[in-house]
DNA sequence: TATTGTTATACTCTATAACTATA
DNA sequence: TATAGTTATAGAGTATAACAATA
């Protein structure tokens, strides 16, 4: 008799459960930003440069499921603040590569740190079965949140 | 020596991976919205009150980590539309109960259909295996989203 | 024509601050 | 005083629409 047998049953109710956990766990990461630190798009773009490399805004914009123009607004912020530095693409000039400067690999560390400090340590009171679960659950949320 | 053994390695990684999948997630789901359903604000707020029963805006607010004035702002539009109403506090005048109409139960059940949908088509694809790892994720994601 | 990016504008969500009513 | 809720205002993030430049 158990319920978690039932495929629609335990489909249903973990996207539900899902979507409110994850609602909840990320207006709480960003309750607890630090007042210089940097916004979460900031933080997410700075991420996804550093771990890809050079990108365009509409290839970060695809990335993380918004509008070009909404990156161009996050790119152009961290522009101003030396964060990041564009350059020309070297055979299509429309498009535009975002690099991240030396600044911009140091903020990424340091001022992204009180949010991620928050989860550290929230996380520091689970069991190391547990950070495994959620280490193979963010892979398939990844996976969710590419797919078409 | 194996890395995976190296607890704050693991641990970084971890929140980092999480932090950077739900996010796109969360993205992902919003964007997905039918134009005229139910905001993401409004379908969480309409989810706990099926879920756990009348509950003050305070209550409400702290369940998702925000502040009354923002929570009162939801409930607001949600009562405009018909979908909770509001009753006086037994004994404390000061709190109001908001409960949801019938039509708030529909509502929560059709309107948020379109993201639901759409997260629900892609955990189709998962092994059951994967969707009880996420399923196991909810709940530890939603006590860290509780944590103190 | 299609694509990349920009500018202009508006909506949603959330926050802070100041206020009223009740405990 | 302290708490629940409201009203007013502002900022971040994102969207759509219209445009320019390049492919």
């Amino acid at each position: 008799m158990n319920t978690l047998a039932d495929p629609s049953i335990s489909l249903e109710m973990t996207v539900s459960e899902l979507s409110l956990a994850i609602g909840q766990l990320l207006r709480r990461l960003r309750a607890e930003s630090n007042p210089d630190g940097l916004s979460w798009s900031q933080t997410v773009a700075l991420s996804r440069l550093e771990k890809m490399g050079p990108m365009t805004t509409a290839d970060l914009a695809r990335a993380e499921s918004v509008k070009p123009q909404s990156m161009g607004a996050t790119l152009a912020e961290l522009e101003r603040e030396g964060l990041v530095t564009r350059n020309p693409h070297p055979t299509d000039g429309r498009q535009v590569l975002f690099t991240l400067t030396d600044e911009g690999v140091e903020a990424r560390r340091k001022r992204s740190a009180a949010k991620q400090k928050w989860l550290l340590a929230a996380m520091a009171n689970l069991d190391p079965d547990e950070r495994q679960t959620l280490l193979t659950a963010a892979a398939l949320i990844k996976r969710l949140g590419e797919a078409e």
